[in-house]
DNA sequence: TCCTTGATGAGTCTTAGTCTCATCACCGTA
DNA sequence: TACGGTGATGAGACTAAGACTCATCAAGGA
């Protein structure tokens, strides 16, 4: 006979989006969150740093994966292939469980203001995430500028059409699909 | 006989920016700052959305700016021009009483999270405009989300150089600078 | 003289987020 | 079998951001 149900985190993560779903993120407290879950706002905060977070759980795993695919790609891909890899390695992350409650974290996204600020941030930080580690492989300083806001844009529509699709689409496709629009829009950038 | 001291706006920026400067943003209340400047919390609440905006007033302007510049280049303009004449248009802005706060600010900025992620959004704001106002003008949209982000990367960059400098630098010459390396950088993610 | 307007003070309230301390199942060890 | 350490949690106090309401009072206009 255990003292607690088993797995808290992921039953914070579910009595949130449940909540968040029925009447919006701003106007549920994190209290309430709990309390759904059986346990206290303590307890959420020991699992999650902020009440935001609790949508973004996993993200950092992303970024981590970024981070080793373009450290550990060829050695003759240019910066933008490097990306591609990159893209590839994360793909597996989107399998059908994760896309069973991603159009309803993205619906979430979109009609909360403080939401979309912080998946701005993640974006940022994921473009960031690329760009380091591309300097990290000797590309020039604006190239891997430019390409990891690319790269972060064309992750973060992939996402997108991903988790606004019915069916859970192939998530390397849709990476590659966004990847080949950036040459020719850097083409017509580059005089 | 005034009731009031004049110019509540202003002096609530300086009681601010003395305060974080002597112990930093956190650890400053706005109750504080309003106190400093002979006002109360509600009334600092009055003037600013909320406690960073404080250090960020002025900067709807820059956008505003941007998107009139863009709308109102030249016809025969390709993306970075247009993007070239709207830094030029912000330019004047950026004069020797605005320096003399900057580098503070920037200091400030660099050394608090909270504040560090406003200035992220605030230019992911930018970069929005830009590619928005882009669009408005028919540039294709991979071509304007690109230009939108390589722009206010480059603007970025500028208001950084001319706030870390000693000396008020010409503002126009810094973003033209910046500007310069873009295409640079896009023909090396061009095929 | 009266009325309206607008900026402010004063105070209340909710909630995010932090912190401290007590509890108690579990697990290893004597 | 007893004992002690560990780790997740509950309970509750505390601070501060931000929203909200109402009273005040100078200025300005009719």
């Amino acid at each position: 006979m255990a003292r607690w149900q088993p797995d808290a985190h992921a039953r914070l993560e579910e009595a949130a989006l449940e909540l968040f779903t029925e009447r919006g993120f701003e106007a549920v407290s994190t209290a309430e969150i709990a309390g759904r879950a059986g346990l206290t706002k303590a307890t959420f905060f020991r699992h999650f740093p902020d009440k935001p977070e609790v949508l973004f759980w996993g993200q950092d795993l992303i970024a981590t994966t970024f981070r080793h695919a373009i450290a550990d790609g060829p050695a003759s891909a240019s910066p933008l292939e490097l990306v591609r890899v990159a893209i590839l390695a994360v793909a597996p992350v989107f399998d059908a469980d994760r896309h069973r409650h991603a159009a309803t974290r993205q619906r979430l996204i979109t009609s909360s203001a403080t939401l979309h600020e912080r998946a701005v941030l993640k974006r940022a930080a994921l473009a960031r995430t690329i760009t380091d580690a591309l300097q990290d492989r000797d590309v020039a300083a604006e190239t891997a500028e430019l390409a990891g806001l690319a790269g972060a844009a064309a992750f973060g529509a992939a996402y997108e059409h991903w988790a606004a699709s019915p069916t859970c689409r192939d998530f390397a496709d849709l990476g590659r699909r966004e990847l080949d629009r950036i040459p020719r829009a850097a083409a017509s950038l580059a005089r």
